[in-house]
DNA sequence: CGACGTCTTCTTCCCGCTCA
DNA sequence: TGAGCGGGAAGAAGACGTCG
């Protein structure tokens, strides 16, 4: 994702103060060069000094911690989320520095490169991240929002802002939803069932980004469709003793693993409720050619290999008994 | 009974995988 | 390595349900 991570530093450093940088390009070399020191205004605002900080591969987990506002899900990171930064992180180190801001307990808190975080965690790299002393909570949600827009959001993610900004009155229904977040409102129907999931159910597959809302609402269905009992024990298979389901797999590449966990899933909901569906009242009128179900007050009825002047003679039979 | 909001389904397009 | 295939993503539009 080299280019999107250009176009991202291109925004933050866009502003950025005569002394080091004038243009764009001028900052992203600074940015690629490290140097030691960046100034850049903060969302059109303040003017704000960042110090290069390196931080060695066994502290990174303990020294920094992610903002809390960020809306990425922490728990998702794994190996198979990052792998687009893993690689090149391993073979050339880490290619751009994170942002982030000092924290009252001495920590630094990470506002954007959450994923190179973990990354560098998981790969045990050196860490390195601009930091400024002060930063506002606005601005710090500014930056890790623009941060967040170059690797798109899970669908559980973005359902979660989503939910949010419904809470907090900022956007009045879905309809509202999909007109801020630019997209359908099938996929915020679908982004809102994801988010209501639980984690442990969704922390069952190797890269949450990947389910998409097709997945995702069909696993919603399945899901709801359980008493919450069964949820519950579905929840507790999930989690058991040898780590995430994925982790159970011996399936190779991505896909193909979550293809597996979503099989797994599957057979673990029909063995928690058998199908009931198996009461199907669907009536055989006449073997192969009309049958029919009753559903309440409703009838519909199947007719195969009929001929015109045979329908006719039904449709009006219909219309005079119900016309 | 109508109007509004939400959900589902249909269709098209794109991506990645497999096999020759 | 390229062609064919299957599966998934996304939007549009119609169906459905609910509320006043």
């Amino acid at each position: 994702m080299a280019i999107k991570t250009s176009d991202l530093n291109a925004k933050l450093f866009g502003k950025a103060n005569k002394r080091r940088a004038t243009t764009p390009q001028e900052a992203q070399t600074a940015a690629k060069e490290q140097a030691q020191v960046i100034e850049l205004s903060v969302a059109g605002e303040d003017m704000v000094s960042f110090e290069l900080v390196r931080i060695p591969a066994n502290e990174v987990a303990t020294k920094t911690v992610v903002f809390a506002d960020n809306a990425r899900e922490q728990s998702f990171l794994n190996e198979h989320a990052l792998s687009d930064v893993l690689t090149t992180l391993r073979e050339r180190g880490q290619q751009y520095p994170a942002v982030g801001r000092k924290g009252k307990d001495g920590k630094i808190e990470v506002l954007d490169g959450s994923r190179r975080r973990m990354s560098c965690i998981l790969a045990e790299k050196e860490f390195l991240i601009y930091v400024a002393e002060d930063i506002n909570s606005e601005h710090a949600k500014f930056l890790s929002d623009v941060a967040n827009a170059h690797k798109p959001l899970s669908l559980y993610e973005k359902g979660k802002e989503m939910q949010a900004k419904l809470e907090s009155g900022e956007a009045e229904d879905q309809k509202a939803l999909a007109k801020i977040f630019q997209c359908s409102e099938a996929l915020v129907s679908g982004a809102l069932k994801a988010a209501s999931l639980p984690l442990e159910l969704l922390q069952a597959y190797p890269n949450v980004g990947d389910l998409g809302r097709p997945t995702i609402v069909k696993l919603h269905k399945q899901y709801s469709e359980l008493s919450s009992e069964h949820q519950v024990k579905l929840l507790e298979m999930c989690a058991s003793n040898e780590g995430f389901v994925w982790q159970r797999s011996q399936a190779q590449g991505v896909a193909r693993l979550t293809k597996e966990v979503s099989e797994t899933i599957e057979n673990w909901i029909l063995e928690l409720s058998p199908p009931k569906k198996a009461i199907n009242n669907k009536v055989d009128l006449v073997k192969g050619r009309a049958s029919y179900t009753r559903k309440g007050a409703n009838l519909a009825l199947n007719l195969k290999k009929v001929d015109d002047e045979t329908m006719q003679d039904i449709l009006n039979f219909i219309e005079k008994k119900l016309g």
